[in-house]
DNA sequence: CCTTTTTCGGACCATTTAATCAAGAATGAA
DNA sequence: TTCATTCTTGATTAAATGGTCCGAAAAAGG
């Protein structure tokens, strides 16, 4: 019983996502993220307390989504390396439109914060170390399936390195509009892959 | 005539870097930034104007002395390909190296701030165009010089990654404290000009 | 109708913010 | 000495900050 909420709790995450994103953590006012959000004060501090509670849940909310899509894709079944080239050209995609982009820019503010609020640190060391595992046992896989020859000696640091590059797209994409840009840092990044 | 300064105006630059690099620009207050530059309010004022001018200078103080030595490493003779592993390298080093990395972290706050600065986007417009050009001229020196297969077709591909690699190691480091994942890292992405 | 829950808006708070001004002491060159 | 420059310190300003409290209206279920 009682009023239902009149908002949709994810979709507002999704925007807060965008605010911080486009501001940073400190940079974002609560006026302007009042703005953003479209709800009042009060239902910001009932729903998700403070303002670096509201930022905390969103880091982990996108975070969680992106890791989940990316497992799920490398647990198909099938070339490890068409996993793989799918999961990047989804990341520039999503980077190339308008719309989707502005979501993923959160990542550059939640590193920023890396240093300063160690729920956030301990929460990407945890994703971190999940996903670079999973990106090891994939290219195992892909080794076995003879995907990979030999000059690939090193898989923990292919691993890491593909890992790394995930991130440090949208670091790309805020410093050029130019979207072949992104097409040939993935083109090229995917090259380690080749035989 | 009158009394000299007694501070060194880019030492005091190099603290700055390493502050705003740990606050971020907006996390950084006045009494912090005071605290770490260690010199009283009246002289930022006067020597560098306001807060925002001092990060722009900062910014533009450390983004050039880097171009530089990477322009100059590029422009010596010899193998092209030995370059541009002891750029990535020297990066690799700095990043490791506790008392260096430190200023490194300046480049986040920068990009951070690349859509509300309109002064530090254009800069960071012009330095990226200059230095993928100084890469993309030095890769076909590379070519001419039997350095690269045909299988590196897209020089100009190549060398957008290669200045975009050079950004994002920043990234990694303030991500991870095990040095061995940056040389991974590293190892992997010079791994795009192996024949 | 009654109760519960949520939304909304304004008032309010203490703190912090960046920046300016003022004044005295230190310093160095003419 | 004289004068310009810098350093240091403290006071001050006006605005913005994140956060809390309160009360009334609105909706939904009993």
């Amino acid at each position: 019983m009682g009023r239902n909420k009149e908002f949709d709790t994810t979709v507002v995450l999704r925007k807060a996502m965008e605010v911080f994103g486009h501001y940073g953590y400190e940079g974002t006012s609560l006026q302007i993220l009042l703005d953003g959000l479209g709800i009042a004060r009060q239902s910001l501090y009932d729903t998700y307390g403070t303002k670096k509670d509201l930022f905390i849940s969103a880091v982990k909310h996108y975070t969680n989504e992106k890791s989940a899509a990316l497992l799920a894709r490398l647990d198909r079944p099938g070339s490890v390396k068409a996993a793989i080239a799918d999961i990047f050209r989804e990341i520039a995609a999503a980077l190339k439109d308008e719309a989707r982009r502005k979501e993923c820019f959160i990542m550059h503010s939640a590193i920023d914060q890396v240093p300063h609020v160690p729920e956030i640190a301990t929460f990407f060391e945890q994703d971190a170390s999940r996903l670079e595992e999973a990106f090891y046992q994939a290219l195992v896989r892909a080794y076995e399936q003879g995907e990979l020859s030999g000059r690939h000696g090193d898989l923990r640091a292919l691993a890491r390195y593909l890992n790394h590059s995930r991130y440090s797209l949208t670091q790309a994409a805020k410093l050029t509009s130019d979207p072949q840009v992104l097409d040939d840092i993935v083109k090229v990044t995917l090259s380690a892959l080749d035989s």
